[in-house]
DNA sequence: TGCCAGGCCCTCTTTAGGGCCTT
């Protein structure tokens, strides 16, 4: 098992047949990228075959469609390598409590574990963007001037587009607060960190 | 055809309700 990196992180993100696991709704994409010491190192992404049809709606929303889906490997055999690929780091997502559910929902069913923290981008940034219109990815993307090539709801672009928007949270808190570069954790904690007193917590990590 | 969940967070709050965010 490779040794949990403090400077090594996963952003994830999945797309689903829908909102709930507990539903019956499966994964139906997973991307992911590995950023080590603020640069995108590695990446994963697959599509997975869930069993059955998928609604419209969801072909429309994310552009994968059923025929996509005929010839992909199962969720199972999909999920066992993803979980090798995330075994040892900390993970980060947009709205994670959603992915996370979808996380531990497919590697229940095969039995896999995995061993990091999950922290969430959008919980930062809504404590760091409060003037932001809301707190969509696609809306912080546009208003922060983030790279991107106009591809949403695919998962290895939402992944990528939420690996930039950490990486910018981490600049704007370095320069607006003066503190070192936050760690995960410290990033983490933010994460929980009541809004009121979000900027006393940094400017304590600046003294520190 | 249209609906489903759940954690966070604010407020007209805490013995609650509802918007935000994810697909």
């Amino acid at each position: 098992m490779k040794k949990q990196s403090a400077n090594t992180v996963i952003v994830l993100d999945f797309e689903t047949t829908g909102l709930s696991p507990n539903m019956g709704d499966r994964a139906i994409e997973i991307g992911a990228v590995k950023i080590e010491n603020g640069q995108v190192v590695d990446q994963f992404q697959q599509l997975m075959n869930p069993g059955f049809r998928v609604s419209s709606f969801i072909e429309g929303y994310t552009g994968i469609s059923n025929y996509m889906l005929a010839d992909a490997q199962p969720c199972d055999v999909v999920m066992n390598d993803f979980a090798d690929f995330i075994q040892g780091y900390n993970l980060i997502a947009h709205n994670a409590s959603f992915d996370q559910r979808f996380l531990d929902a497919e590697l229940q069913r095969i039995g896999r574990r995995y061993n990091g923290e999950f922290a969430c981008s959008m919980l930062i940034a809504r404590r760091l963007y409060q003037h932001a219109s809301n707190h969509k990815l696609g809306t912080l993307v546009n208003t922060l001037d983030i790279e991107n090539d106009g591809t949403f709801h695919r998962a290895l672009a939402d992944a990528e587009m939420t690996a930039r928007l950490w990486l910018r949270m981490l600049e704007d808190i370095q320069h607006q607060y003066r503190t070192p570069s936050l760690t995960f954790d410290a990033m983490h904690k933010l994460s929980k960190t009541s809004k009121a007193t979000v900027p006393t917590y940094l400017r304590k990590l600046a003294l520190s």
